[in-house]
DNA sequence: TAAGGGATTTTTGCATGCAAATTCTCAAGC
DNA sequence: GCTTGAGAATTTGCATGCAAAAATCCCTTA
């Protein structure tokens, strides 16, 4: 029996999108390379979707299984959301899908808000370059768009969360500071923390239009503070929206009925209910 | 010829301590407890010291030749340095020292700063609590000691930096917000970027103890600011002292005499000098 | 019946073999 | 002389086998 055998088929496993339609990782695995990026961007959604049991050992033969690969880029995978902080190395035990307390999912969303202004601040004192200024524009129109729309349907909550991390990505893009974007990059990691992870409150539409509202006109406000130069007013409105994103999550995050409407936004499901911060780890 | 010839010995092939005695990646390496560990630490350690040219294919084989262990942990190793940014991966021709300028070590620095002046601030504002504020105690204490000596060895620049690192990770820590924790471990990864890698301008004595007690002023200053509560005044002293790390740092660099003398100091070797940004794909 | 201890089974960690992709070599053609 | 392309030689990426560690199970004993 030669090796050659070829099990793996790169059998599309796991092509599920999420509840915003955003088709995060399955764009990135699409696009990916090689197979280890597939592996790795597959098993990310799985985690994230909830597909393991929070703090339970996780092994990796059923992980190579489930990706259709074998155990090294399983094992490669493993190694990559480890460093993402979804996943923690127990030394020689393999790895365990690590959980999240709400009150990190607000600090992270704060952290990042710290970091967003200060790229705001600088990119209102050295002024706003071209493509990033287009781009930001561009996110404002779109977002009026949308919001000329009674309903917000899965599309539209897609659109609206591209709109939301290319607006975030612009800005944070738009100082120019290279360590800025990684440490940026590094927070939204935490789940919902990202621009990207909004929780559409289904179970309470008026709500959720008001706070879609209110962020367009943080935005609106944040560029406009930008492209005129006072550079404090723009830290301190970028500090405020990520702030109220925080207050918005924590609000939203309770509502039982909502967590099972929105149960595909990604990363929900790793997020520790009620007790406190139990078995936490590094 | 079975496999179980072991050619890997675990031999202490990379067992180098910097020139600042700070014996960093050996710790780590020592303490490890699986080869893969000790390989990456190994990895790091050779790379930060320049010993694979920059911006050039770093082939496995070598790679695992070096650290004397097989090519999957060697690989292993490589895709972990990968994720902290020392490595950039080339999509299926393996991967390549990445170089930095020294405008991002001193952006990584003042992004650094400012995540450090959020602790500080929510630390004056929460009260320090007793293990952060201890451990902050002590560096002053320690630094003072260290001040009482005319001379700077080895073994004292190694305990300086052992004090720097600390002061500033009890900082950070006192505030107790985990992603901020991560954000800073993630800038501090920047080459000379983290509290780690002070350059002892050994070429001009009289400059580096002006450095040192300057920082000792600092940390005496924002110690104090954040026991009296005063945030905001907390949060401008560690910006400052931030600034002047960044300031120090390119004051030090060009000094050519200087870098052949700290050439071991960790990252020292992976900047860039002179001309433009070349080749600085992401 | 519960606890302790040892043997079995599972799982991790690492080394290695193979196929595909890339890079290198070198000569032929313009 | 310089470019170009076909074949050779590396090198990467992945699957898999093996040994050691961990987890589990089962039996003995109090």
């Amino acid at each position: 029996m030669q090796k050659s055998l070829k099990v793996n088929k790169n059998s599309p496993q796991v092509g599920l999108i999420d509840g915003n339609g955003m088709q995060s990782e399955a764009e990135a695995a699409a696009s990916a390379e090689t197979q280890l990026e597939r592996a790795t961007e597959n098993l990310r959604g799985l985690v994230l979707r909830g597909a393991f049991p929070v703090d339970v050992k996780l092994p990796e033969t059923r992980v190579a299984e489930l990706l259709g690969v074998s155990r090294t880029p399983a094992r490669l995978a493993m190694a990559a959301l480890e460093q993402d902080g979804l996943l923690v190395r127990l030394p020689r035990r393999g790895f365990r899908v690590r959980s999240f307390s709400l009150d990190e999912v607000v600090e992270a969303i704060e952290v990042r808000g710290e970091l967003e202004a200060v790229a705001a601040r600088i990119a209102a004192e050295r002024g706003l370059a071209g493509e990033h200024r287009a781009r930001m524009e561009a996110c404002i129109g779109r977002a009026e768009v949308l919001l000329r729309h009674a309903e917000f349907d899965a599309a539209r909550r897609g659109e609206w969360c591209r709109m939301n991390v290319d607006f975030h990505d612009a800005l944070v893009g738009a100082c120019g500071i290279r360590p800025l974007r990684a440490a940026y990059a590094k927070v939204n990691l935490v789940p919902l923390a990202s621009p990207r992870d909004i929780m559409f409150n289904v179970a309470q539409p008026a709500l959720t239009r008001r706070q879609l509202e209110a962020t367009h006109e943080d935005h609106t406000h944040i560029l406009e503070a930008i492209l005129a130069r006072t550079s404090t007013r723009a830290a301190a409105l970028v500090r405020e929206h990520a702030y109220r994103s925080g207050a918005n999550k924590r609000r939203n995050f309770p509502d039982i009925e909502l967590r099972r409407m929105v149960i595909e936004t990604p990363g929900v499901a790793l997020i520790r209910t009620g007790e406190a911060d139990a078995a936490d780890v590094a």
